[in-house]
Parts: structure tokens; C-alpha cells; sequence
DNA sequence: TCCGTGACTGACG
DNA sequence: GCGTCAGCCACGG
């Protein structure tokens, strides 16, 4: 039993979003115990390849979806819709 | 051990 | 309302 990696933990944390839902950078560092750390967040989830964690489903604080990889060949937006979520006029994520 | 990189965030003009 | 600048943290080489 050993503490596991900042990494580790994002990713547990994510794996852990339910279908419909989404959370925030910042929500997810938080989570992680360094809420400060919202930038290694981005660099964590941009070196993962693992499809077991849904990092679509981590977006911007403004709403935005922000980037993707492409893991699941498609663009995080279309993910997210197919998973329930809404967007709106100004293609922001409607909690 | 030190440096560079990156899917971000908040503030300013 | 939009674009730009600087700051923050964790990881790999």
C-alpha cells in the first residue's frame, strides 16, 4: 500500500466521472489533493492512452471542452454528446 | 539534480 | 467580448 502517483490519482479520479457528467480541471486536481495543479492535469491526461479512463469527460473551467488527443477518434465535444451531455448556443457545457 | 514540456487558469488592455 | 501574458505544478530525460 503505498501513496500512489499525482498521475495515478487523476486517473482513478476520472475513471470514477459517471456517464453524463463532467468535471473541471481544476475540480479534478482538486480531487487529486493539489488544486493547484490543474496544469499537470492537462499533462497527465494528454500522456494517457488508457480508453478505461474516460478523460473526455474533463473539461475547461470556462465550460469549454479544451483539447483532445483524439483517443477515441473523435473530438471530445462529439463524446460528450453521445454520452448525454448538453452544449449550448455558445458551445459550452450545460451542467 | 536540473531543465523543458504541456489537453490549464486567471488577470489585464 | 476577445486576444495576449505570466504563473502554477508534476513528470521524463
Amino acid at each position: 500500500m503505498i501513496a500512489p502517483s499525482f498521475k495515478e490519482r487523476v486517473l482513478t479520479i476520472v475513471r470514477e466521472i459517471p456517464k453524463g457528467r463532467v468535471l473541471s480541471y481544476g475540480e479534478v486536481a482538486k480531487c487529486a489533493g493539489s488544486p493547484q495543479a490543474f496544469r499537470a492535469v492537462g499533462t497527465v491526461l494528454a500522456k494517457n492512452e488508457d480508453v478505461s479512463v474516460p478523460c473526455h469527460r474533463v473539461i475547461r473551467s470556462d465550460g469549454h471542452a479544451g483539447t483532445y488527443n483524439g483517443l477515441q477518434g473523435k473530438s471530445k465535444e462529439a463524446v460528450l454528446r453521445s454520452e448525454g451531455v448538453i452544449f449550448d448556443k455558445n458551445n459550452k457545457v450545460v451542467v
